[in-house]
DNA sequence: GGCCCGTTTATAAACGTTTTAGTATTATTG
DNA sequence: CAATAATACTAAAACGTTTATAAACGGGCC
């Protein structure tokens, strides 16, 4: 199929080129009959715009980068599906940037804005994937939103929950059922989102007057398998705690099932409580109690934020927080 | 930031741009000498690329397009995840297209590769997301896999686990445990999969001599509410199955949980069985026995296949047919 | 009729790259 | 040494658009 350009539609209508654009694109400089000619010249021939030649001679791709660290958590998948709905309505594509936690995979994607593949980025991650030293300051890069981390780099655009409240509420949910020895496995510490659950939890238990013993804490990261790791190790310990309070459903889910098969009963045993409010805990047995973020929301406003910036707005604020909240269900009850 | 093109290069490094670009494309036609002050000088400006340029110039965009049903599927997100691994590795981006079941959406994503933004598209769907009238045939269409789904649309390559086998061997799971009254909870039955999945069904059931009574056949689509649905319909029945085969996980998921809340248990009272073998149903309690469908090697295969395609190869066949397994886990046993 | 003005259309440059076809330079050969 | 071949490079066209600028046109007015 011989590619059919502008120029076909335009000798078909019997126009100029920039007629044909005119009248695609600004209907109002054109005259009726014209514009008419020319539109159905398009149907004639079967034109669609070349986008890419578009792109180049505007300076404006139509794409944003999403750059995520994992397609596979659901709750990723959520704000993804979210974001794309605002970007779509805005007339950008998504480009998907799965980057596996790997650093120089963000900054791969990242460097999609450099070769004019995409206009900004939404990320989600604890660092900035661009080297910031001699002096690169926040102006000088792309466009650019993070969700879910607050890094606190002046001029960076955040959007998360209040994890410092998050992991306050969720302590407290445990003291508030009688729990006095609550453990926690933690995500990658390195993350911005992790240090302030933790610091959350400390202050609910420093104001119940509770202690909270290093050995209590065990890391780990947003999986599954942190969780059975993390239960693994608690359950090692000459006193076992009577609650655990994970910091991501995954690892709840991975926690539950270790001590399932080590013989404890959850909640009877020992409670778990989650964050994130993924779709399958619901259906859980027990019940997952968590934190419940609000994806669709963390999702929309990155868009919408970015989009803001794309329009060459700039941003009232640097830090975006959206509401969270305890969902209680079967996962926690009073210690036994 | 004043962009830095290609002439920014070569007027650094006192050669033409034509020189530029084979010193970066074809290194061996450029003498050595030169290549490295062409090198130096991208380094000394900066340069990086407009692929926007590039791509118009060479008609080749680097992007492909996948579209899927549903990104909050973990299922789907493992297979993308692979697939992206494969196009990343030719050099290929991913345009991701989460179509949420909608068919103008199915075809608006598609509509990529005509306005030249992807050279190609991986589908997962049942139907093509083009306009077949007008005696279109499938050479007329850009760079396509399906996925999940055999179309039987000549030339067009399909990657898919055996549906009909699939769905055989699960019935023969529960049919080995004793079952006799075995229900199912169908996908959407415009899928070729799910048709394949209840003929295979039926197949293992006659040959067992069991009837499969039309009662014992729910449809549904494959998320989470459409096991509960089927589930409370099942045992609003006055005699009730003794295990029920879910078309995909997350029915299954659904389905433990509505009988769960109905007071039943599982295994022991009602078995079931999923497929997909998604990550959580490992942990789920009881955990769950499915047919594990090999994800990694479906999103690897598909794209291969398209980059097959794309370097102008024509493929060998339209169908592959990858092996999927079933893995017996604790939420299937003898009936009670 | 000539002039001005608003409306409509056309010409051509520009976006950033690759690539064809050709030129200049050097090496090889008879 | 001239002729030829090989090598290294360049000028300019091309990809498909948009858009600044200019031109054409028709109408109203004096």
């Amino acid at each position: 199929m011989a590619r059919v350009g502008i120029k076909d539609v335009a000798a078909r209508a019997g126009v100029s080129t920039a007629t044909v654009s005119h009248a695609l694109r600004n209907p109002d400089r054109v005259a009726e009959a014209t514009r008419k000619k020319v539109l159905e010249a398009v149907e004639a021939v079967g034109y669609t715009p070349n986008k890419l030649g578009v792109s180049l001679r505007t300076a404006r791709s139509g794409n944003i980068v999403v750059i995520i660290p994992d397609l596979t958590d659901t709750f990723n998948a959520g704000i993804i599906k979210a974001l794309e709905r605002v970007a779509h309505r805005h007339g950008y594509s998504v480009l998907l940037g799965d980057a596996q936690g790997s650093e120089s995979r963000e900054r791969e994607f990242a460097a999609l804005t450099e070769s004019r593949q995409a206009d900004g980025i939404i990320l989600f991650s604890h660092r900035l994937p661009f080297d910031m030293s001699g002096g690169r300051k926040a102006e000088d890069l792309p466009p650019l939103v993070n969700g879910c981390e607050i890094i606190g780099i002046p001029g960076i655009p955040c959007v998360a929950i209040d994890d410092h409240q998050a992991g306050f509420d969720a302590t407290r949910h445990l003291i508030d059922l009688g729990h006095t020895d609550i453990a926690v496995i933690t995500g990658d510490m390195v993350t911005p989102s992790s240090q302030s659950r933790l610091k959350g939890f400390r202050a609910a238990m420093a104001e119940a007057g509770l202690g909270a013993d290093d050995s209590r804490i065990v890391q780990g990261d947003y999986i599954f398998e942190a969780g059975e790791r993390g239960a693994e190790k608690l359950l090692m310990q000459k006193h076992r705690p009577s609650a655990i309070f994970c910091f991501s459903d995954e690892i709840a889910i991975g926690a539950i099932y270790r001590l399932r098969e080590q013989g404890f009963r959850v909640p009877e045993d020992i409670s778990v409580i989650g964050i994130d409010d993924i779709p399958v805990g619901k259906y859980f047995d027990p019940p997952l109690t968590t934190i419940s973020q609000p994806t669709a929301d963390i999702g929309d406003t990155c868009a919408k934020l970015l989009m803001q910036i794309l329009k060459g707005k700039s941003l009232a604020q640097d830090e975006y927080i959206l509401p969270h909240q305890l969902v209680v269900r079967g996962s926690t009850a009073a210690p036994g």
